[in-house]
This record gives structure tokens, C-alpha cells and sequence, in this order.
DNA sequence: ACTGTCATGTAAAACGTTACATGATTCT
DNA sequence: AGAATCATGTAACGTTTTACATGACAGT
């Protein structure tokens, strides 16, 4: 269910078609909760269906439209609603860490390959971090610009700030995770070894 | 798919019955693979389906038995194979994030509440995680017993050690966590008192 | 004319959560 | 006798992934 308080967390920025959530998710929430098109697209409508949306048919080329999704009262009262909410907390289920914990059972060589390439998907990982919270130090991100143009300076103030906390959690998990991978790319040299 | 390899892993240290295993998962596999009992039986007769897994009626009391499963040699060369398995990194997807990105919408004192509550269930999770690390540390975690009895020396010490090496993850984590979270708190303190 | 990107989905399968259901055994 | 724990699931629902499908528009 927290999708649909992704798309709503984008949405209140600015109005947008499913197209362009699909793509400007990957510079923004995706960070924090990714979901493929395919999904994406049925939820939207859903959410209109329930009245958490309309959607605006907008002209594209010629003879086409596009459908732009605004979030009404209901949407902005639900929205407030889920954060006000107290947080379901999750149990950790990630499979780097079950496999980490039996690599005993795999080939060193096989061990070695899969911790670089993790190593290399965080590494890629924190470096977009990076860049999206330099994007919101400076002010120049683009859904916070948005978001910047029709909010009081305070407000604009509080939104930019907490968006940097979400990505300084981001960028110290990413650096956790990588400064293990490489702990255990030292073992397995270690105890290959012998 | 994962919480199959999960069993296997679990029953490669000993021969357990469903219930030995969704008990016997607090203690270990469930800090890295939580399921509930209803995933796990009907996984357990998938695998023995499937001829991962034998399993063995035990008598329990007078006139009950039970089932306890035993890992097959097919069992061992599928949790083999996926060991070497180029591993699929999933993407984040943490509503803990996705609620930090935009607290700015939560009234302040619903924010800390659920700050607190987040930081009370890793408080206690870390606490969890270091005492099993401490046992693994000393050679007396059960599982780890188990699995040391039927192994040489120098693979039960390689268990060991990356057993061990997964905790550290875990730690490394729950701390990363906490730290963030304390942040997040002194971060509503500071941006409500405006 | 062709290629890339904009635009919008459906369908099936896999995975996971929550609630319900039941009975035997052991301990006090 | 009653409570706690051991033991094993089913059913319904919701979420997520993967694969497939289609067509219009814009730039070269």
C-alpha cells in the first residue's frame, strides 16, 4: 500500500502523467520506493477511481492527449493521514545478507565475483545519492524546484530539509553496505587462503 | 524464492521439523529471512515435492508423531548452485525512508512518536543481533553447535567465521539505522521550534 | 522511412501477509 | 482440570515481478 503514498508524495509537487512518474521517479522516490511501469500505471487509476485523484486529458502532438494526474482535498487528507500514521516496521529480508552468511558453501572464485559486483551496485548506487542530495543542498532539484515555486518560504524551508535527511540515511546505509561487502571481500581472501 | 534457500540452509546444520524451524528461525535465520508458519509448511512440502527435502515420521508422546526433514543430495546441489548464483540485487524500498523524505506533512509530535517507536524496535533488534553474534562469537550458538559436530575443524571454523561476518552486517546496519534516526529527531526538534 | 522516446496499459505468476482452524501433548 | 506449548496447516487477500502488447509522436 505505501506505492500509492509514493505516487501521492510525488504528485503533490507538481501534476504529472504516469510517463513522466515512471521516469522522474528514477531522480527522486525511486531512491526510496521503486516500482516498474507496470505498475505504476494501474495504481494511478485506482487511486483516481477511490478519489484521491482526477486526471486532466492534455493535449500531446497533434491529434493525441495525454492523462495528467492532480491530487485532490481527498488525496492531500489521505496523504496526511498515512504520515500521521505510526509506521509499520518491516523485518529485514535481504538475500545478500542470507547469502553472506553461508558463503561457506560457495566457490570462493563464485563468492569473490558476487561481492564485486555488489560492491560495484553500491558503489554506482551511493554515487547517484550523491549527486540527487547535492541537487537538493543547492536547491536545484527538479521536483523540489517545483515544489519550491508554490510553497512559503518556510514550508519550502522544512520540505528541502527533510528530503536531505531521507538522502543522508540513504548515502550512510549505501556506505554500511559497502564497507561490509569489502569486509567480506577480505575474508574470503583470508580463509581461502589456507 | 529465497525462503526456500533459507530453509536449506537451516536444515543443512541439522534434520528439523516445521516446527523446530519456525521457532529455531528466531534465533538465527530469521534476523536475515523472516517468514511465518504459514509460508513455511507449505514451503516444506513444496521442497519435499520437489525432492530437496525426505522427511521422516518421529514419534511425538504416546500415539502422535511428527515430520522432520532431511536435506537430500539434490537439496545440497541446489543450495550449492544458488550459493554460486550471481546474486539479484533488489532495489531499496523502506517506508521508514519514504515517511523521512516528507515529514514535513506529519504533524511534529506524530513525527516523534514514530521516530521513537523506530527507535525503540532497533534498539531492542540490535540488542537481539549482538547477543547472537556474542554466541556465535563463543562457539555456543545452537544451530552453530549443531553444524560444528558433524564438521571438520577447519569448515566448521569457516561457518563460523562467516556466520559471524553476516552479524557484523547486520550491526553495522541496526547502528547506521539508529544513528539516523536519532538525527531525525534532533532534525523535527530543531525545525518545529521555528 | 526509420529510430528513439513518449505514452499506456494487460495478464499471469510468484511472493508475502493476515486471519482462521484444529488437535495432541506436557506441565502445573 | 486447565494452560501453555507443540504441531500442522488452509484460505483469502494483497503486493510485486515479469513478460507481453500496442501505438503515436519527434527528430534525422
Amino acid at each position: 500500500m505505501s506505492l500509492r503514498y509514493a505516487l501521492l508524495a510525488l504528485l503533490t509537487a507538481q501534476p504529472m502523467t504516469g510517463y513522466d512518474i515512471s521516469k522522474g521517479f528514477s531522480g527522486s522516490v525511486a531512491h526510496v520506493w521503486h516500482a516498474p511501469d507496470s505498475q505504476i500505471y494501474p495504481e494511478l487509476n485506482r487511486m483516481e477511481r477511490d478519489g484521491l485523484l482526477t486526471s486532466e486529458q492534455v493535449p500531446w502532438g497533434k491529434r493525441s492527449t495525454k492523462k495528467e494526474y492532480h491530487v485532490t482535498e481527498a488525496g492531500l487528507t489521505a496523504f496526511r493521514a498515512w504520515m500521521d500514521e505510526p509506521l509499520d516496521i518491516r523485518r529485514q529480508r535481504d538475500p545478500a545478507y542470507l547469502k553472506a552468511a553461508y558463503l561457506d558453501w560457495a566457490q570462493p572464485e563464485a563468492a569473490r565475483e558476487q561481492l564485486r559486483k555488489q560492491r560495484e551496485y553500491w558503489r554506482d548506487h551511493l554515487a547517484l545519492l550523491e549527486g540527487t542530495r547535492a541537487m537538493l543542498l543547492d536547491r536545484s532539484h527538479p521536483t523540489l524546484v517545483a515544489r519550491l515555486s508554490h510553497l512559503p518560504e518556510e514550508q519550502g524551508e522544512l520540505a528541502a530539509r527533510y528530503r536531505i535527511h531521507a538522502y543522508n540515511g540513504l548515502i550512510a546505509h549505501a556506505k554500511t553496505e559497502l564497507a561490509w561487502i569489502d569486509d567480506g571481500l577480505a575474508l574470503v581472501d583470508e580463509l581461502d587462503g589456507q
